[in-house]
RNA sequence: AGGGCUAUCGCCAAGCGGUAAGGCACAGCACUUUGACUGCUGCAGUCGCUGGUUCGAAUCCAGCUAGCCCUG
């Protein structure tokens, strides 16, 4: 029987790198593959940032499948990662929401062009070295389970994924927690099992995500008005760009006690300030919706939704209220719903599916 | 140019003769494959200015300056 043949997307980190290891180990044809998506040719040597989208990702990848004893190749998805995450990115913070660009880049990056390109070039699967596991339901649909560990789960940036992408897909590292893909790391005598996690946005070095949109779109925002839930102006913000719901830092405002970013009104240029209990409400609304469990939601459903990446889910009943509109109606009140922030619902350890916070 | 009140960190504010609390803001670090939240640490050699009393003053006294209020 043949083997199976598997592209890995490798990033040049401890996770991707341990998976394509597995994965040979497990008897797959094995390639390699660093897609490059935001680096400039010169900056690719630069030694910083590890993980996931880092500058040293070519580098640390040749490396790693060189000593694998895998083929290797880069593809260029540079068009692909402007348009659906650099420039989405922007626009959405325009709009006055708040975009996760991880989840855009699976979605559009990994899950469709690397996917389309690697089964064009005759391979039977895409992976990667997300924590999170690929699982087949006795209705026999696809989804997502979390990670074995707790501690480090990334089902939540990979709600998105279809049928189709997830019949292809394999995510070795979802079996394991972060220590034991370290220890295999050293054991194989891999150089990057000390690389540090990716953290921050990778197109974005400096963290300064908001002059980073003023140079992409060559204009400075305007300022404008921080109003109180009732419509009093007490400050000036620098434009809405620099602020997202339940923000507390860097709004300069010195009122005594803290006070957070509420919401934020594009329509008006206005940023609305109130107290921590302000910033909580009881349900949301979410669009563009994907459903991995079944094929649509009917009636409705208790889950335990994550409204952050970093959110430790909190229970709720979802049920449709439109075409494309899911309700989401919290047991507790949640803190900080961001609109452009992703919902994931869960049942137990399972992806039923998710979709992008509307606002209310 | 009569009378009263007040002047302490960017903002608010303790202090009432014994050697500058606290909150907010701000900064750094930790946490984090998004933005945030959170936690930890730091943050007035000086109390509007000038003199005086005292072993010792932000605290008492005098003058000056500034702001607020009342009466001309």
């Amino acid at each position: 029987m043949e083997k199976k043949k598997v592209v890995i997307g490798m990033s040049g980190g401890v996770d991707s790198s341990v998976a394509a290891h597995l994965l040979k180990e497990a008897g797959y044809d094995v390639v390699g593959v660093t897609m490059q998506i935001w680096q400039t040719e010169d900056a690719c040597s630069l030694e910083e940032n590890g993980g996931c989208c880092g500058l040293s990702a070519v580098e640390d990848a040749r490396r790693v499948a060189s000593d694998l004893g895998i083929p290797y190749y880069v593809m260029n998805f540079r068009n692909e990662f402007k348009a659906n995450v650099m420039d989405y990115f922007v626009d959405e913070y325009l709009k006055g929401r708040t975009p996760n660009p991880c989840i855009a880049c699976n979605r559009y990056v990994k899950w469709e062009s690397l996917l389309k390109r690697s089964l064009d070039i005759g391979a039977d699967y895409i992976a990667t070295g997300h924590y999170a596991r690929v699982v087949k339901l006795d209705n026999g649909r696809y989804t997502l389970k979390k990670s074995a560990t707790a501690a480090k789960d990334q089902t939540y940036a990979l709600y998105n994924l279809t049928q189709y992408q997830l019949e292809h897909t394999l995510m070795p590292v979802g079996e394991y927690t972060k220590d034991e893909i370290r220890k295999i790391a050293e054991d194989i005598g891999l150089q990057v099992a000390n690389k540090p996690d990716s953290q921050e946005i990778c197109f974005v070095p400096d963290n300064d995500y908001a002059k980073f949109i003023e140079e992409t779109t060559g204009e400075k925002v305007k300022p404008g008005n921080f109003v109180t839930p009732e419509g009093k102006v007490i400050g000036q913000h620098k434009g809405i760009i620099h602020y997202t719901v339940g923000q507390r830092k860097g709004l300069n405002l010195s009122m005594g006690h803290p006070v957070f970013v509420v919401a934020i009104r594009p329509e008006t240029n206005e940023v609305v300030i109130g107290n921590a209990e302000d910033v909580f409400a009881p349900s949301l609304r979410c669009n563009n919706v994907n459903f991995m469990m079944f094929e649509d939601l009917e009636g409705e459903m208790e889950v335990t939704a994550k409204i952050r990446y970093s959110h430790a889910g909190s229970k709720c009943i979802i049920r449709k209220v439109d075409d494309d509109v899911v309700e989401c109606i919290f047991e507790e009140p949640q803190r900080a719903i961001t609109p452009g922030q992703a919902v994931v619902f869960y049942d137990g350890d399972y992806v039923v599916g998710g979709g992008t916070i509307i606002k209310e």
